[in-house]
DNA sequence: CATGTAATTATACAAGCGAATAATTACGGG
DNA sequence: CCCGTAATTATTCGCTTGTATAATTACATG
């Protein structure tokens, strides 16, 4: 009657910690941080609260996981939109650029989850690290892309163009998951580009993807 | 002996509910949101937790003021910088993107700040309307300053530009504030003037404050 | 100087927190 | 088929949390 021990299967380290960081970030993403106790997160993930301990020596260090696999994760997406050698340069870009500030980049959870990390970056080296390295990957994969275009080749201003470029994107990006309701679909992507070629000198969007869509002539 | 009740000063409301708050958001920026419990706001702010309660109706109450006050210090820091009348349009506009691009707007704590509520813009009404007004006020005194340029006097071109004006400048406050170490004095300054200039097609820095520091040449 | 009242403190409470430890059980290697 | 061992659950602990309520005290008003 009373002593009905629940019944479990031995899952892999690796399943375990990622469903454990997964239910972490989900957590956060629709609470807070303050919804990711050790409790939640162990029901989420359908094991209990002891099994955390067992696989991450505390909370914090669940927690430094779980920002890690997040920037994994958003380095992923921009990621995947490169690399395909049948484009030209200003193809790639303009790619890049887009996915950026596209849905499942540009998500209010994913924002959530970002800012519910933010404030250990101050007082946490190893998130630091990986908050810092994520950031410089992200920037110089950029200043690659804008030196492919080779409009320039002096070093300084490459890489401000790409800190300029990176700004942008990353603001829209703030802002498209901050206010989701108040810009179209796309129009974010648009702004992006018309920016991002401002501050190059290059018209983007005809080597935009085929299928960014247009603005809408309310005529 | 034992019952020694603590001494004790009346002060007004307004200065109490001030205090509160200051001392919310010193412990947010300090050390993150899940620091600003109900007895260190307290005990930061020189009272007892009770006291809490008598001037706000819950803790949630009290972080949708602190929320209000934060987001109206930081549109007065910008707001400072211009309405100056011997101000050309093209000074004022470098003057607003100069100010929000150095201290006190771009801080590490206030970015600490403005994460930790965050994630409360999906759940609580309240707060995402103060949000939103804070993000339309900022955008539209950028496309007003804008406007003066005299560019243009398409409205949605128009409204576009301050967008991604805004993008960039956002965008440029947040690596600042998470990465301070990463940028020399006033180069982000100088990255928004370009960028800004760059979008609107204008070259903003014989316009820029004096004491705007110029990039060093390492001739 | 007395008095009422509102500001402030003090105390208590139930719930939830992260962490530690002990008891069980699934499952692969003999 | 059994057995060891590691994965998993169960239970407990000490603390902290937000909130509620009662007791006190500063201060304005007369």
């Amino acid at each position: 009657m009373s002593g009905e021990r629940r019944k479990f299967r031995r899952e892999g380290e690796a399943a375990r910690r990622e469903a454990l960081i997964s239910a972490a970030l989900d957590l956060v993403a629709e609470s807070g941080p303050q919804a990711a106790t050790v409790r939640a997160i162990a029901d989420r993930a359908g094991v209990t609260p002891g099994l955390i301990r067992h696989y991450f020596a505390s909370k914090g260090e669940l927690a430094r996981a779980a920002f890690r696999t997040l920037m994994d994760r958003l380095n992923a997406i921009s990621d995947a939109a490169i690399g395909d050698p049948g484009m030209t340069a200003e193809q790639q870009l303009a790619t890049f650029v887009v996915t950026s500030l596209r849905p499942p980049s540009v998500d209010p959870e994913v924002l959530t989850q970002w800012a519910g990390f933010i404030h250990m970056i101050r007082s946490d080296d190893a998130l630091r690290s990986v908050h810092e390295a994520t950031y410089v990957a992200y920037r110089d994969r950029l200043e690659r892309l804008i030196a492919d275009l080779a409009r320039t080749n002096d070093p300084a201003r490459l890489r401000a163009q790409a800190i300029a470029c990176n700004a942008v994107i990353d603001g829209l990006w703030l802002e498209g998951s901050a206010l989701p309701s108040a810009f179209a679909p796309d129009a974010l992507a648009r702004i992006g580009l018309a920016s991002v070629g401002a501050i190059l000198g290059v018209d983007l969007f005809p080597h935009a993807p085929d299928d960014l869509i247009q603005e809408v002539d309310p005529t």
